[in-house]
DNA sequence: TAGATTGTTAATCGATTAACAATC
DNA sequence: TAGATTGTTAATCGATTAACAATC
């Protein structure tokens, strides 16, 4: 399959198609058409048929997509078949949850180690280092890590995230509630709790109101 | 102020002016205008100034806004002032770091308690209960509680949505990577971390040919 | 062959951006 | 008054949906 300019839009909903296709119980559907996915997501048949034709050319009419085949082709286009390394900084508990959390591996995600100002202990449960900050800059200089991970309180985000990028970051996810300035190579993805809580708490007012 | 309806594309941007403006050390930037905080964001100034304008109507030519009152307005735009009770299932690492996550009042969020199959403890650090899944049809009984957060493995994720729909649950916050099934009228906001994956090493693969 | 499903081309919809008049 | 900023109206852009021809 050419690898083409891929919208935003149908990015975001890649993952979704992916986890449905492999809860599917083995032996089970060996091949699945877009109408049965989009029924089962409920969702738009047209939209997922012209996802699917953007990732995958195994789509053959009257039977569907090979599951297998699809599977691949997805994880393989959001880049799962070959890890990333990355760095945690803020080892509070949400950034422990996040560094013993073992389904990131089915995304690629490796989380190499952690950095506090305050570093709990050597070793958490799970095996990874929580370092101090100040061997950040040794580690990454050792190790080639291209993402960061910030669970840092939201006033020391943005130094976080310079810290970071001079240590050769391309890749910021950001749980900390705040906005961070960065150049334009580099890209921020924000763990926006915020914004699910807005959707959410304004779907309960217009519900209350009935 | 009359309450529009407003797009789910403001409404989720909306959280990110409140946190900006909130964010500005007290005496400074009395007035602040759309142009302002749309540089300050990285963002239009005509986007900002046209999604300030559906929340407030505190916008003075040449003056800008009055930066409280801004700030009230969208507070109470988003539903931040009266608060949301909520609990949660599921008590894993992940689970009990939003448990004890203190950052949630301020979105008018209030965990009242978690629940799971293996009760770790009674109480949480922070004071906050971890009952048996089997007592959730009782607390919800004699608590009005109107969202569920779930944070199970994604296999369950499906069976204890359908048991807090049953208790009366409109709203469901999703961190399980599973989709769920649900009628109408309930509202799922899927906290996706895949999804926020698949945009991030989009993005490296791309750097990476560079 | 008949019919389900694919992929493509055109139409619609919504959101963003641009242009401009109103205001302090 | 002059100029910055607001809010509104029109134009553009992108994404979704609909219609249809191609295929097994």
């Amino acid at each position: 399959m050419e690898r083409k300019e891929i919208s935003k839009s149908v990015l975001k909903r890649l993952p979704g198609y992916l986890a449905y296709l492999q809860s599917l119980p083995d032996g089970t559907a060996t091949y699945i058409s877009a109408t049965a996915l989009a029924n089962a997501l409920g969702m738009g048949e047209v939209q997922v048929r012209k996802d699917l034709a953007q990732v995958s050319d195994g789509g053959r009419p009257k039977i569907g997509y090979l599951r297998e085949r699809l599977i691949e082709d997805i994880s393989q286009f959001l880049g799962y078949d070959n890890t990333t390394d990355a760095i945690l900084v803020g080892a509070g508990k949400l950034g422990q949850a996040l560094l013993g959390y073992s389904g990131f591996e089915a995304y690629g995600l490796n989380i190499l180690a952690a950095f506090d100002v305050f570093p709990p202990s050597d070793k958490t449960d799970d095996g990874k280092a929580i370092y101090n900050i100040s061997e950040l800059e040794n580690f990454c200089k050792s190790h080639n890590v291209l993402m960061g991970i910030i669970t840092v309180p939201a006033p020391f985000a943005q130094q976080v995230c310079d810290r970071l990028i001079e240590n050769g970051i391309k890749a910021v996810w950001n749980f900390a509630p705040a906005h961070l300035d960065v150049p334009d190579n580099i890209l921020v993805q924000n763990e926006n709790m915020a914004t699910s809580l807005a959707v959410l708490s304004m779907h309960l007012q217009a519900q209350i109101k009935k």
